[in-house]
DNA sequence: CTCATATCAGTCCGACTGAAATTG
DNA sequence: CCAATTTCAGTCCGACTGATATGA
């Protein structure tokens, strides 16, 4: 079976994108149902779990490019979701925090985002989906590639 | 730490995004060269592997939504790299399939792909490489939650 | 008539690049 | 002057919705 080596399920980043859409799917149409989308919602729990931050560490922690961000940190303080203010000691620095209606909005969603994550770990087995986590953690950290300067 | 159960690191679905961007932005990368968007190069790998199919299934294959996948089998065609026939039982339907160019293609860099990922199958570790797909598709298998009726 | 398949039309958002402004 | 942080301008692509054509 060569042929299997070579199949989009033994494909890491296909398979990753597979399993996150299996998952994400009820969670976006719910998500949608409140108006944010699912970047947005990832900037506020971001800032929600982590404290107030630069932009910078929210675009790498959320995934998400430096100019789609300041677009959607517009968006989003429109919506008085977060709020924006200078650092005290950088001035070229900024600090979003995010506001009791933001941390309001989360709290409400995260609920039912939880029950439906604990679906699947059930139906997955409580062992697997921890190993899973850890597994995926343990990928994230291995950090960048070596370059091998092709 | 009952924190530590709420953290982002901790959620299945931004824990899947981080492990994919990990791996998907070197590929990523080495795409943009060749003039493919990463969505064009799951279209190509899906045909190449299972053959020529109508475009409802390779929208499920490659998680793309069927009108989003309408257009760019357009582009694709244009740029020579699948071409479109009528099925001849049901001419509702469409079959695609990949060309010899598009074929070549995917050959050309699914070798380098290959490399970056057997690069990061070593740094985490053979056994827990595999083990990771394993628990990947079984999550993907498990198909559709069950609906709560909210 | 109905259902399924595919496409079309049009809007929105985020990815991405390159430049600019600000400040350390 | 140089480097870092953030924003801006503008293009491209795919997500998404709703309507439409076609044919089983």
């Amino acid at each position: 079976m060569a042929k299997t080596l070579l199949s989009t399920s033994r494909s890491l980043p296909i398979a990753l994108l597979r399993a996150r859409e299996r998952v994400m799917g009820p969670i976006r149409n719910q998500l949608s149902t409140v108006g944010v989308t699912e970047q947005q919602w990832r900037v506020l729990r971001v800032l929600q779990e982590d404290g107030p931050m630069e932009p910078t560490r929210i675009a790498e922690q959320a995934c998400l490019l430096l100019p789609s961000l300041t677009r959607m940190l517009q968006k989003l303080e429109e919506k008085k979701l977060i709020q924006r203010k200078p650092d005290k000691t950088d001035r070229r620095r900024q600090v979003v925090r995010i506001t009791p209606r933001g941390s309001r909005l989360i709290d409400e969603n995260l609920e039912r985002n939880l029950e439906l994550m604990e679906q699947v770990r059930q139906r997955m087995g409580v062992d697997r989906y921890d190993a899973l986590l850890d597994l995926l953690n343990a990928l994230d950290q291995l950090g960048p590639p070596e370059d091998k300067g092709d």
